[in-house]
DNA sequence: GTGGTCTAGACCACA
DNA sequence: GTGGTCTAGACCACG
C-alpha cells in the first residue's frame, strides 16, 4: 500500500504521469499487460474507480490499450510511445525555460543555474 | 479585458504567479502599490473575490503588504524579494530535473537536451 | 423526470448524443449555459456523477467549455460546431452505405429502399 | 488470424452480423454448415466461447440450426432468410432516418445527402 | 452557486 | 477473471 499522494494534482492524473514514466523508461514493454483495476487499486491503496479513470485516460491517449474480459496492456505501437517520450521531454524542457524566462533569466543563466543544482546535489 | 488563462491552473494563482515574476524582474519595485482589487479586477476581466485572493495568496507569502485604506504594496523588505526570486528559481530547476529524471533521462541528457532546445529556439 | 434509455449504449452517451443533437440543431447556441450538474441530472433522473461524465466528454470533444466556478457553455467556436454537424452527418451516411451493401445491396436499392421506406413513413 | 474488431460492439455480434450478411447475401446457403466452433474460432483468432456465444445467439434468432454431433447449419426454412433479410434491411433505414431526423434533416436532405455521398464515393 | 474528485459498493457484459 | 457503468453520498477548490 503507497499513499504519497500531492494534494495539488488528482490521484488518477498522478497515477497516469507515474505508469507512462515507467512505460518511457522502458521499464513496461510494449504489449505488456498491467495490473488488472483491482489489483493496481490495493497497490496503490485507492478506489477502483480511480484506477478505471486512470486507465481510460491512458487509452484515450493511446498509450495503453484493453482488450474486454483481458485487460489493459501497453500498446503495441512503438511509435506512439517514441512519440510519447519526446513529448513529455519537450513540454518539460518548454515549461522550464519559460519559467525561467519569466523570472528575467537569460539562456546562459538557465544553463549555468541548471549546471549548479546538479553539482550541488552530487554531493 | 485579458481572458487568456491556461484552465489547469487557478486563475488566482496565475495572476499571483505573474505579479511575482514582474516584481522579481524589477517591472515593480519595492514599496511600489499595486492597483487596487477592483481596478485589478477590470484590467484582467475577473471577479474582484479572485483577486482578493490573489492579494491574500501573496500577502501570506510576504510579497505584498497591504495597509487599510491605502492599499497593497510590495514589500519593502528586500531580503524577501531576494529570497523569493532564489526560491522560485531553485523550484522551476528542482521540478524540472525531478520530471527530467522520472523520464530516465541522466544528468548530462537533462544539459544537453536543454542546449539543444535553446539553440532550437534561437533560429 | 425521464428514464427512457436504452439499455445498450451507456446512458452518460446516450445524453451526450442527445444535447449535441440540440445544438447541431440549433435549439442550443453557441455560448449558452447547458443546466448545471445538479440541474441535469435531477432533469433526466440519473445520479450528477453521471452528468459530469456526459459533460467531460463533450468537453474532450471541444463541444462544450467549462468556466469554473460559472458552469458549462456551447462552444463559441463556431467552426467545431459545424464541423460536428457535418461529421455527424457523414458518419451516419457513411455507416448506413456500409450495412446496406454488407446485405448485398447496390447503390440504386439503397435509394429506391430509403423512399419506400419514407414514403410508406408519411402515410 | 485476423483480429480487427472495431472496440465498440461485442466480438461475439460481430462474427454474428458477419455471418448473417454471408447468409443474406446468399455466399452460404440454406442447409450449409457452419465451420466448426473450434475451427471458426481459429480462423477468427478468438476464444471459443466466444464462438460458441455467436451460435447461439443465431440459434436464439432462428438463423441457424445445430444437429447433435454434426454441428451448425443454416436453417433450411427459407422463409426465416427472407424475413431476416427484410429486417436487417428495414432496421439499417429505420435507425438512419432516426438519426438524420434527430441531427434535424428534413426526407428530402436525406436522399440528397446519401445521392452526394455516394456520387462521391464514386470517384 | 459551479464543476471536479474520490470512495464505497453494486451490477453487467465479455472472454 | 477482466474492464465498464451507475448510484449514493461526500468533500473540495473556485468564482
Amino acid at each position: 500500500m503507497a499513499k504519497d499522494f500531492q494534494s495539488s494534482k488528482p490521484i488518477y492524473i498522478q497515477i497516469a504521469d507515474h505508469l507512462s514514466s515507467q512505460i518511457v523508461r522502458g521499464e513496461m514493454r510494449a504489449g505488456e499487460k498491467l495490473p488488472s483495476v483491482r489489483e493496481m487499486a490495493i497497490q496503490s491503496g485507492v478506489n477502483p474507480n480511480t484506477i478505471q479513470r486512470t486507465y481510460s485516460e491512458m487509452e484515450r491517449m493511446g498509450i495503453v490499450e484493453t482488450r474486454r474480459g483481458q485487460g489493459t496492456f501497453v500498446t503495441e505501437n512503438e511509435q506512439v510511445l517514441k512519440d510519447l517520450k519526446s513529448r513529455l521531454q519537450t513540454d518539460i524542457i518548454h515549461s522550464f525555460v519559460q519559467n525561467m524566462k519569466d523570472l528575467g533569466y537569460s539562456q546562459e543563466e538557465m544553463i549555468t543555474g541548471l549546471e549548479q543544482y546538479l553539482r550541488r546535489e552530487q554531493e
